[in-house]
Order: structure tokens, then sequence, then C-alpha cells
DNA sequence: TCATTGATTTCA
DNA sequence: GAAATCAATGAT
């Protein structure tokens, strides 16, 4: 089951084990949507130069150094929200951006799909009522790539494999 | 390839 | 204060 130790560990670690999890997202309506995730990538920490944490500790990067399991929600480009889950114990700066579920293959799209704003920024996924994560038992192959939209970091942290897709969703 | 778009950061 | 930057997308 996923509790909070599952997100006090490692964002390296957990990024994998999401793909092919169900978010779970509930409207005020009561209407439910269960979408697999497909697509995530792992920003790991103040020595990672692809981290917002990088810099230290800012008003952007402060939600990464609370406790795994919350969730990270900011506007890039002044259009798109991104979703992460703050991965790590306290005052460790660590989080996985979601980057694509099943039938929405995009950060951007994703958010806007499920109506997800600033408005879940800094709640907990495992008591949110309204989006929350649920286990999967369907296996399904990953691939790691290289991560996308980060050519501002170190050139040895973009060659990093710290993205993860589903090569193929088993449920379908 | 370029326009969009606004919070955050950096420089003065 | 003002300028530059940026976890992207969609239209050209």
């Amino acid at each position: 089951m996923m509790d909070r130790d599952f997100f006090r560990r490692a964002a390296l670690d957990i990024a994998p084990e999401l793909i092919g999890k169900i978010l779970v997202r509930t409207y005020s309506d009561g209407t439910v949507k269960r979408l697999h995730i497909t697509e995530t990538e792992a920003y790991a920490g103040a020595e990672d130069s692809a981290c917002y944490a990088h810099k230290g500790r800012t008003k952007r990067s402060e939600m990464l150094y609370r406790d795994g399991g919350t969730m990270f929600v900011h506007l890039c480009y002044g259009m798109h929200w991104m979703l992460n889950i703050v991965t790590g114990p306290v005052g460790k700066p660590q989080g996985i951006l979601i980057r694509g579920v099943e039938g929405y293959d995009g950060p951007g799209k994703l958010t806007k799909a499920l109506d997800i704003g600033k408005s879940f920024d800094g709640h907990d996924i495992l008591c949110c009522p309204e989006l929350g994560l649920e286990n999967s038992e369907d296996l399904v192959d990953i691939t790691c790539c290289k991560r996308i939209g980060i050519a501002y970091a170190a050139p040895e942290d973009q060659e990093k494999l710290w993205r993860f897709t589903a090569k193929r969703n088993v449920n379908g």
C-alpha cells in the first residue's frame, strides 16, 4: 500500500514505481476519473542542477522541502500547470513531475484535462479528497529516457536517465 | 519555427 | 523598479 513512508524515499526510486499506478481525480459534483500514469520525471535534490532546489531554498523551491506525499503545483511559461509529488523526508528537496497519464500525453495537458491548478499546491496526496493515487495490479514495461525541457541544467545532469515512460499499458 | 504568458528570479 | 528566465503547447 502507498503510505507516508512510500513517499519518504528517494525520488529516483519512486518515479519508476509510479508508472502504471492510477491517478484518481474526484470532482466536486462526484464525478470520478481514474487514469494510469504513463510518464514521470525525477528531480532529485539540491545536487541536481535541473531541480528548482539547486539554487537553495526559495519561494519557488520551498514546497520541495516539505514531507513526502505533498503535491507541488506550479505554473510554467505563464500558462501550463505542472503537477509534482514531493518525495523524501522533510528538508530533503526532491520531487517527481507527473508528465503524462493515459490519454493525456504531456504535463500541461493532463493538468488542463483534470482541472488541476494552483489550488492543489501544498495539498497532501494521501489525504486530498479531490486527487489521489491508487495501486494498480497491472505490470507495465518501463523505459528510461533523458529528461525534457532542462536545457538550463548542467550537461551531465541533462544526460541522466531520470524520465520514465510506460512502454505499453497492460490494462488496455 | 514562433507566439503565447505570468510568476519568479536576477540585476540594478 | 526593470529585465530576463522558464519542468510547454499549439498554431504557423
